[in-house]
Parts: C-alpha cells; structure tokens; sequence
DNA sequence: GTCTATAGGTCGATAGAC
DNA sequence: GTCTATCGACCTATAGAC
C-alpha cells in the first residue's frame, strides 16, 4: 500500500516538475501574459485537464516557478557562503562586495542561458497572488536576508558606497537580474556570453563612468 | 469649406490627443498587456468605435504613446543641446558626461510622474508593430543618434568608460529610463523623488561599489 | 451594440491497475 | 467490478475589432 502510494506520489512529481520546467522556459522566452496554460500543457507533454488537478491557477504556475529559481539562487548563495567559510578558515577570506559579484553574475548566466523566468513587473493580480504565496514569499525573504547581509558587510568595510540605502542596493541586484540589457546585447550577437556578463556586472558596480 | 475642413481636422487632433494622454498613462500605471482598449476609450472619454476611426489597433495606440514619450525626449535632449551650444559660446562648455546624466535624470522624473509608458520587453507582435511604426522608428533613431554622439565624446575626453561599446552604453539609459528600481523606491515611501533621481543616477554612472 | 477569437478553467467518458 | 488518473471536448468571459 505504502509502497503503491509512494510511487503515484513519485509519478505525480515527475509531472509536476515537468509542468514547472516549461514554465520556466516559457517565462523566460514570452513573459507571463503570452504564456498560454495550453502552450504549458503541451510542453509538458500532457492535457490541460491533467495540469489544471495540479496547478489550480495560472498564477499557481507562476508561483511555482518563480519558487523553482528562488531555490536555485538560495543554493548558489549558499554554496558561496559554505565557501567562503572555508576559505576563511584558511587563511583567505572573501570579500563580501565579491559574493555579490558572484550572484549577479550568476543571475546573468542564467538569463542569458534563457533560464531566467520574468514576471511583468505591473500586474496587481499576479502581485497579489505572488505575496500571498507563502512559498514563494519565504524563499524570497530568505534571499533577501543572505544579501542584505552581505550588503551591510559590504558597506561598513568600505566596499561597497554607504550612503546608499541597503534596500536600494538589494532591488538594484534583483533588477540587474533581468536586465534587458544583457537580452539586446545577446540579441546582437556581436558579443559572447563571457563578455556581455563582465560588462553588465562591471556597470553595476562600477558605472558607466571613467574610473576616477 | 475649407474653414469646415480645418476645424474638424482640428477636433480631431484634440480627441487624438485625449487619446494618446490616456494611452501615456495607462501604459505607464498597468502596462500593454492589462490595458485594454475600452478602459481608453473611457479615459479619452468616448466610445470605443469613435477611437478605432482614429486608430486601427491596440498596437498602434502603443506606438503612438511611444512617439509621445520620444518625442518630449527629442525636445528636452535638443534643449539641452540649445542651452549647451549657448553655455559654449559665453565660455563656459558643458560636459556631454552631464548631458547624459540630465538626460537620465529626465526619464525617471518622468517615470515618477506616472508618464514614462513602458511596454514589455518580450511580446513579438507588438515589437514587430512598433518596427513597422515609421514614426516611431524615426524618432527612436534620432534619440538614439543624439545620444550617442555625446556618448562618444564622453568616451573620448575620458569621462565614460571607454572599453565599453557605446551600443551598451546606449541600452543602458533606455533600460535605466524604466528601471523598475524607481519603481520599487518610490513604493516604499520613504524617500523624496529629488533623493530616489539622485540616487539611481548615481549607481548608474558610478556603480554601488564605493568610490575607489 | 454586435461579432468573434482566444484562453482560462471545467466535466464526463475512457482505460488501465488492482 | 471498482477506483482513479487522464484527456478530449466543452463552457464562458473577456477583450479586440467593426
């Protein structure tokens, strides 16, 4: 019995994971409100129907995915932290104005790896349901809490400018994350992957003007 | 006859401009996709048949908000220009590094007046509409030119970064036009618009790390 | 005011596992 | 035979277009 339950529930994960990957993709190439839930069945390679016993919404789908990169982002940043700990311990510390580096790089290769899902930044519905997706909303504040340490480190040693509000510098990683920058440059094709991540993050940090 | 003529040209272009006022704004508060034609045809004040006399889409009613927005850019950038030319002449020349800052600093004005239209980045048949728009295109190409000469002087005299090509420089001031940054600061209420424009300017000519 | 297409969302028939 | 997962067909509201 167990066993016969557990395999449907493995089933059922596979597919949920299969709907949530064309999400994903589809985010990332149309944006929300092209996506259509019929172009997301087909991906994922079953009925509407099928799709509508386990995503109740399209906002759901959203959701889903949404909570698809935020997991991934987590992982990086944790990954960056269990590294620079190492490190430390090794003598080497890391800069934390370099782990936000590394994020916002990574963000980017994944943009550019069309792996990036973007929601419209004006939809109140969507927003609504976003914020009351507690999934979702943990994920988000738990990657906002491992940044902004980060930033407040970053800030005090000197590394990063410090009269600038934390939050301001936490929205301006989030929005680098989609910038459509980095999609006109790739558009253009003049321009490697490499070379376009180096440029977006180096304005970042940097700014467009001369060194002083 | 023709004095009949003129004034219904004339009324014409009155309601053809209600219309492009309310498409400006919805465009800039819900963006494309959640606006839809009657809620303009209500704003512009009349019904929605009377609208598609004047315009044959929703599509062109996007372009022409866009000619709009374009269009206040052209004046302002080529005032600037005015004022610079004069400021030259009494002595006193003026850096294209500050030109294009002024410039910046007018879109996010703009955009917190609720009067920057912002369209979503990936929607093909609305990208494929505004590149068939000669008047949009006209003008996007006379924006885009006048910036990137000040964009190469700046590079010549040192005041941008040179290693960057001015093709990104450029994409970076369309995209900080609309940066959803603004967006976010201004929603958080707790800043003035001066301290939201002089911060964002600043990140993006200088970056967030510190001064080094 | 009407037409029509689209797309989000539902339902009942079917088929396969036990 | 029952149970349930699946899917084609369907419904309906909305919004663009006339």
């Amino acid at each position: 019995m167990t066993s016969r339950s557990s395999i449907k529930q493995q089933i059922q994960r596979v597919r949920e994971q299969a709907i949530v990957v064309a999400v994903n993709r589809l985010l990332a190439t149309k944006g929300y409100d092209a996506m259509t839930v019929d172009e997301v069945a087909a991906e994922a390679g079953m009925a509407k129907a099928s799709l509508y016993k386990l995503f109740t919404s399209k906002e759901e789908l959203a959701g889903a995915a949404m909570v698809g990169v935020l997991d991934r982002a987590l992982a990086f940043v944790d990954g960056l932290r269990d590294a620079a700990r190492e490190a430390a311990e090794a003598g080497s510390p890391t800069r934390p104005l370099d782990q936000l580096k590394a994020v916002t790089r990574w963000a980017m290769q994944t943009q550019l790896e069309g792996e990036m899902p973007s929601l419209p930044a004006q939809n109140s519905n969507l927003s609504a349901s976003l914020q009351s997706n507690d999934a979702y909303m943990d994920r988000l504040i738990a990657l906002s809490n491992r940044l902004s340490i980060w930033i407040t480190e970053a800030q005090t040693s000197g590394q990063l400018h410090a009269a600038l509000p934390p939050e301001l510098v936490l929205y301006t990683l989030f929005a680098r994350a989609c910038d459509p920058v980095v999609a006109l440059l790739k558009e253009s094709g003049q321009y490697t992957n490499a070379q376009i991540i180096d440029w977006v993050t180096s304005t970042t940090f940097d700014g467009l003007a001369a060194a002083r």
